[in-house]
DNA sequence: CTTCATATGTTCGACATCGTACATAAGTAA
DNA sequence: TTACTTATGTACGATGTCGAACATATGAAG
């Protein structure tokens, strides 16, 4: 399960001190993430937190009715248990891999003494948890305020931001679970936006065909959350 | 304006240990904070830190046209400002004060020194920091699953917890600001309350009635909130 | 008392999404 | 092939909120 973890493949990873880092790196696994696999459940004990390297993993909250909204998506840029290293222990979200891919899995506790002993570490994480926190809160206003087709584009410009090309798996049902809205909506919305030529999808495959279109038709919330990330983690987003 | 601070007046400065209260001491300042005061605008430059003592505050998402959403409250069991310490300098949110009163401030240089150089400080800071996390998203996931009845419930409990009384001073359409909805909205919705005989308002003062009956009609977010708040701060909560 | 700004009440059609039901199409396994 | 599951498409009325316009009521200032 042990295996050599490139420093590189996540960008938090990538921001450690040489220091840091050389005491990190026998405790890392490389593991591999499947579509729809649960990181953390609701409420659950977290036993390692995740640093994703081409997969993405999206953060819900699920209600007692079974209803769901996603409120953050965390992929290469960022780490997969923050609540842990914030004295939660226990998460009130649910961790679902969105798409599936790498991922280096670090011991809870082990994190939690390098987060009390190291400062650098320290302020890494705690600037990446606050660019986090601005995502979930324009979520929260995007819910709010904007249309379905807004935030659909929203969604699939966040998803390639934190992928390598252009594709995604994922079908129309797991997308309005995110989005927290019927899988119809998502074939209306989406048919739109394969009508205006921006995507083309089918049976679970999504191809993004005009990212620029798709910034066009998004509401702002994209950009604030974007512009967040490259303010707080400049370095480590330009690498 | 320095004038001495009760330690008790707010459940996170009540929270700190001996020492720490000994050296913030002369540095807190006890300010009359203004209804619809604004503490920090979404962007600037914060200088200062608040502990609110009996007012409390409102964390506002404002939109380019205008429109906004309250993301989270902050009274006396809270500190607002968080952004500080975690590291962005500026925040993504606006604050604003949503009733009148006392508040404890502090410099955001010493605050941030303070956070850096005591590990009970940041334990502190952290675990509240994660309460509000899960007031926020849970926000996200209520501003689109569940209805404005609903959400004036949660929003009126949300707001007696932080009061003393049953008196709260705000008119509907500042109501609607806070949860982003019309003002004619939260007229229909606070008549179907008061109709009910759950609360009584008049020209922006409000009176709750039944707390009870508020709690039996609202959405389960509020529970989960306070819950969660109540297991991450017990020792601040209780006492 | 009068004037005026503020707060609340009410109505209308418009619109987006919901809930439900069912139809079609593509992949999978026998 | 056939049967079956999964993914997507479509239609319908119901519901909740919006946007706008206007009516009423209360409190404050002169």
């Amino acid at each position: 399960m042990r295996a050599a973890v490139i420093q590189s493949s996540n960008h938090l990873l990538a921001a450690l001190p040489a220091n840091e880092w050389l005491r990190w790196q026998s405790e890392l696994e490389l593991i591999d993430l499947k579509l729809g696999q649960v990181l953390y459940e609701s409420g659950g004990k977290m036993q390692h937190v995740y640093f994703p390297v081409d997969a993405i993993v999206s953060l819900l909250f699920v209600l007692e009715n079974g209803a769901s909204a996603e409120i953050a998506v965390v992929g290469n840029e960022g780490i997969v248990g923050v609540s842990l290293f914030m004295g939660g222990e226990t998460t009130p979200s649910r961790a679902v891999v969105q798409s599936a891919g790498k991922c280096v899995r670090l011991n809870a506790q082990t994190l939690k003494s390098e987060f009390k002993n190291s400062l650098p570490v320290m302020h890494l994480l705690l600037r990446y948890t606050q660019a986090l926190l601005t995502q979930m809160t324009q979520t929260a206003v995007c819910n709010r305020h904007h249309s379905l087709d807004q935030q659909l584009c929203r969604w699939l410009l966040l998803s390639m931001d934190r992928l390598t090309g252009t594709h995604l798996v994922m079908t129309q049902e797991l997308i309005a679970n995110m989005l927290g809205v019927r899988r119809e909506g998502v074939t209306e919305a989406a048919g739109r936006l394969q009508k205006a030529g921006l995507i083309s999808y089918a049976r679970g495959k999504i191809d993004v065909i005009d990212r620029a279109g798709l910034e066009a038709r998004t509401c702002e919330c994209y950009g604030v959350v974007k512009k967040e990330y490259d303010r707080l983690l400049p370095d480590l987003i330009a690498m």
